[in-house]
DNA sequence: ACCTGAACACCGTTCAAGT
DNA sequence: ACCTGAACACCGTTCAAGT
């Protein structure tokens, strides 16, 4: 039975969780973290902030979501990759393209707890590729030295924290290539 | 000429700029980040929010003066050691005791620039002894890499990125001994 | 069912008025 | 000179009322 405004013109939604993530994704990057206000993500999808509420618990949430594609968004970027220091590259020119999502996904700080598994699948191929290097047995540890060494000297070539002068992509060879060469020589025989 | 009330009795100040600085540092390890409040900070020394503005710029200037005061402590803690898995012990053991402080110096995000001499300060002893195992020639990108890697890896346990099990300790130790011996073997002759 | 204005609690910050 | 209440602009979030 038809009996209101409702049942004949089922407005058609105005907007999508899709479009507000990628909006907050974008203010993410030109405005910053604090940019990232409710109100500039409603406008920026043509909507009122309580609207958002329709499709996101809050704020938080909305920013964890952020994070996560994010996360899906580098492993992408990292999956054809086949060696330990195309991986390294490829996780510091991401890290120029995006840098605020970078460190969001890197340093979350507190109050935005990410999904593991977005996590997990992007250190898949590190983990494959640290273990061929380092053997079966220090496969772990392996991935972990690296991911952290690449993960630390980011963050602070980003904060630009390297203010002692000299040439930081020849630090971050050097860097590369003494990993690598330490892993490999630790490898059981 | 006595003239006013306040001539005959100038009331002694309530508060102090030291004060507030250690109200906000104890804040931001109980409550974290957000949780350093203008109000907050000013019920911790007895006083009203617009009061501290006769003491600190704003908000953003004041998380900057914990960072700072933050980077004085650290520099004092590393000062005695002497061997580069002791400065990198340190540093992990600083982590766990002031986890919030530790985040804020090293991960400070955009809107805190610290004073980059603040860093210098702590890195003055990972200079020298990275100098020693490395050579003259890679001082910095020695000491750069052993920084990153404890940096990244400390960020990393601290936001329990270490989610694929394993001993977290013994990849630490793992990770100092592999980067000792690769800095060490890189030496030029 | 989605969207909105109005309202609430809570921030940072300013400023005139007190002492 | 330092401190305060009141006020302002700006948040996140809720909710009744519209369509």
């Amino acid at each position: 039975m038809v009996n209101s405004y409702t049942d004949l013109v089922p407005t058609p939604d105005r907007t999508s969780l899709d479009a507000i993530v990628r909006a907050a994704s974008d203010l993410l990057e030109s405005d910053g973290l604090p940019g990232v206000t409710m109100q500039a993500v409603a406008s920026r999808v043509g909507v009122r902030a309580p609207s958002l509420y329709k499709r996101v618990e809050n704020r938080d949430r909305l920013i964890q979501l952020v994070a996560e594609a994010t996360l899906a968004d580098l492993t992408a970027r990292l999956d054809g990759l086949s060696s330990v220091a195309a991986l390294a590259d490829g996780l510091r020119a991401f890290s120029k393209e995006r840098p605020a999502a970078f460190r969001l996904v890197m340093t979350p700080g507190t109050g935005t707890p990410v999904a593991s598994g977005a996590y997990r699948a992007a250190s898949e191929r590190i983990l494959q590729l640290a273990g061929e290097l380092a053997g079966e047995e220090h496969t772990l540890e392996a991935a972990r030295t690296v991911t952290a060494w690449a993960t630390g000297f980011i963050i602070m070539e980003l904060n630009g924290g390297f203010n002692l002068g000299g040439d930081v992509t020849r630090a971050w060879e050097y860097g590369v290539a003494t990993l690598v060469e330490a892993i490999t020589a630790a490898r059981p025989a």
